[in-house]
DNA sequence: TAGATACCTTATAG
DNA sequence: ACTATAAGGTATC
């Protein structure tokens, strides 16, 4: 195993935990089980795995010189981020976590609006995810109408059931299902792991990009705009959902997915913002939050929201 | 083109 | 215990 550190000297102000538990993400676990258990505790020196495929790795990646599937660890030790990985993991992590953000300068080109600010106080250090296009485009269209801890059950379900498996340690992990492997599903099986209505669309999607019909990484290159109504064309995906895939993994930080959290608060706090539809909406409330950086302010924002919003975690 | 409705399943509130 | 409601919406009519 290949290990390292890297400390916010070298990448600023970060917060694993809530990086990798706060919905973004549907990808890692946690060594301890507790994933998304709310209730059971602290998980600030939780260690966290995830299984990458070399052939998700860009040009110049480590990763992408391996064969099969990799797997990584990580776990926030106060100011130092300690990895260890069947691989050089450390470029794929600072891309994975975007650790090369510069926070500061994020927050600084956001609105300075009370909400806003109480979210990054409490979250400083949280970041963005950069996840791999299929595997977000598969999650997300698992979120709709799903509470965040039963997204997370229905990903690691799908990895059991169709992803390929490796050994590290006496450990097995299950990678997250490729194209191929969930367009072979039947709905019936899909329907079994209790994705309900959503099993079509995965699999229907899935076919979508197995068969090279479309793929969701080739809106990388568009206007975000552009990018956010190609990605409507997988089954399952409207806007919302176009919208996660674009902030979580293509890296349009100006995305602004509005869910029924941030519908809430545009209602409360910037009922100016609501014009009715989605693609007006979305443009007034972009603007409102923060412009290029909307999106970090809304995943701040969501992840306060959810996390204090309603119940008492103490 | 805008608006209403059905849709799987489960955890939680009442 | 039992029912109603809502959960990071979308497709269809």
């Amino acid at each position: 195993m290949d290990s390292g550190t890297l400390s916010t000297d070298e990448v600023g102000a970060f917060d694993l935990q809530s990086t990798l538990e706060s919905g973004q993400t549907y990808l890692w676990g946690r060594e301890d089980g507790s994933m998304y258990d709310r209730g059971d505790a602290y998980g600030g020196d939780a260690k966290y795995t995830t299984v990458v495929r070399p052939e998700n790795a860009p040009p110049g990646d480590p990763l992408g010189t391996k064969v099969g599937p990799q797997v990584v660890r990580v776990r926030q030790i106060d100011d130092c981020l300690e990895w260890e990985a069947t691989f050089d993991a450390e470029t794929t992590l600072r891309r994975r976590l975007r650790l090369d953000d510069d926070l500061a300068a994020i927050r600084a080109a956001t609105s300075d609006d009370s909400i806003l600010q109480a979210a990054f106080d409490r979250y400083w250090g949280m970041r963005v995810v950069r996840d791999p296009p299929f595997e977000t485009l598969i999650s997300f269209i698992c979120s709709a109408q799903m509470r965040v801890s039963r997204i997370y059950d229905m990903q690691r379900s799908l990895a059991d059931e169709f992803g390929e498996s490796v050994t590290v340690d006496d450990h097995t992990y299950h990678a997250f299902p490729t194209p191929d492997a969930l367009a072979s599903a039947t709905e019936s099986q899909l329907r079994d792991l209790g994705l309900g209505y959503r099993a079509p669309y995965v699999q229907r999607s899935a076919e979508m990009v197995a068969s090279g019909e479309g793929h969701p990484a080739e809106a990388a290159g568009m206007a975000y705009e552009d990018a956010r109504e190609s990605l409507t064309q997988f089954v399952g995906v409207g806007e919302k959902v176009a919208d996660c895939v674009a902030l979580f993994s293509l890296g349009f930080l100006q995305a602004v997915p509005l869910d029924t959290w941030i519908r809430t608060t545009i209602a409360e706090y910037f009922p100016e913002c609501d014009r009715g539809n989605y693609a007006e909406t979305s443009r007034a409330i972009r603007e409102r939050l923060g412009g290029e950086y909307a999106g970090y302010a809304q995943t701040y924002v969501f992840h306060h929201l959810r996390n204090d919003g309603t119940e008492r975690s103490d």
